[in-house]
DNA sequence: ATTAATCTTGACCGTTCGGTCAGGTTTATT
DNA sequence: AATAAACCTGACCGAACGGTCAAGATTAAT
């Protein structure tokens, strides 16, 4: 049962709005105005399509755990660590510089304590992590990598590629007020896709 | 001239509290009520104290940025790069664990592009930053260490150790939804350790 | 003992929040 | 053309917010 145009439209309009709002205010400081102005809809409008507030924002955090998990496609597919690792960091580090408003919505959520999403983690995520795990588990024992706890490994790489969008502002105040250009994002991936390479042996 | 002793008392307790609040709400989802209630006051001595709410929360992070730059001392007394980023890795990677709550309030600061202290980004912590590339650049320079961008190196570092504070529920749920007991964080930073200086090439 | 300064607090205020709803308009179905 | 379904929205609501204030209680200074 094909939903209306209008339906979808709208609901592709709102959502929008909502990804900009709640990443620019977080959950709490978001309004359904502050919403609805950005869609330019009246508000009453938002709760024809979203009953309420909550439920528009579990929708956008739905939308930012599937490319998440998406962006493993790379280190899927490639056999070899190097490549599969190499893959994964420069999509997750590509999705941080084309999308880094979900990037920050993911983490306010995590830092309010996941309160809407925590059975996602514990069930999605974690089956997820465990599948990569016994991966990177397998090059260990054939030697192609050296020892290390991969869970660690995975932290470090969520930890480094999201914070170029999370930290954003920090980095600007950093960097003469100026966001990263395209060419200093470019040294940044490259850097960091080395140092966790060559950090894990997996490199000379 | 000091402060009278009851002043001292619960300028502190009020500090306590707010740090409770604003890290498990968000600077928006804390109420006065709320960090009235859990330091024990009626809602109106807050504001004897502290005017606003904003100027609470200035302190608050006021006093994170103190500690976050205090941390910075191993690594400007030891000599060699090794001991010096080992030190500093390990110094953050503590204060995470011993206090998240500061982590996450800072974090969310940022997140929201840091309204509140981007002056202090600019000044205070674009100069501290600066006078540790300066160090590191000395170390490429006398080929202690490989080339590479410092500056990147540490936002690598920032943002590995602050992780297991900010991220602590996902980490959590990752982890049979429990805290990661002190060998596998000590474990962790370990292996944070090792990988970081290994992929900049100080390790063999 | 008296005065001044500091501290305490319940009650209150204007504003904004998420959400509702009745009634009108537009679109789809037959 | 008629009916039904879907869509739209200004006006409104109770609740909670940050902040104020007057009046009383406690502490410090003389």
């Amino acid at each position: 049962m094909r939903k209306n145009q209008i339906r979808i439209n709208n609901e592709r309009r709102i959502l929008a709005a909502a990804v900009k709002i709640f990443a620019g205010y977080g959950y709490q400081g978001a309004t359904m105005r502050k919403i609805a102005e950005e869609a330019g809809l009246p508000k009453a409008n938002l709760h024809y399509y979203f009953q309420t507030k909550e439920q528009l924002y579990r929708q956008v955090l739905d939308g930012i755990f599937k490319d998440w998990l998406a962006a493993a496609n790379t280190f899927d597919e490639c056999e070899e660590p190097v490549e599969a690792l190499r893959g994964y960091i420069e999509t997750k580090m590509d999705l941080s510089r084309k999308r880094p408003l979900e990037s920050r919505i993911w983490a306010e959520e995590i830092l309010r304590g996941a309160p809407l999403i925590q059975d996602q983690l514990e069930q999605t995520l974690a089956a997820w992590l465990d599948t990569r795990v016994k991966r990177i588990t397998d090059w260990i024992n054939t030697g192609t990598i050296q020892a290390m706890n991969p869970r660690i490994l995975m932290y470090m790489i969520w930890a480094v590629t999201q914070h170029f969008a999370d930290f954003e502002s920090q980095i600007r105040a950093l960097n003469q007020q100026q966001n990263l250009s395209d060419e200093q994002f470019a040294e940044a991936k490259k850097q960091v896709v080395q140092t966790i390479l060559k950090g894990i042996g997996a490199l000379k």
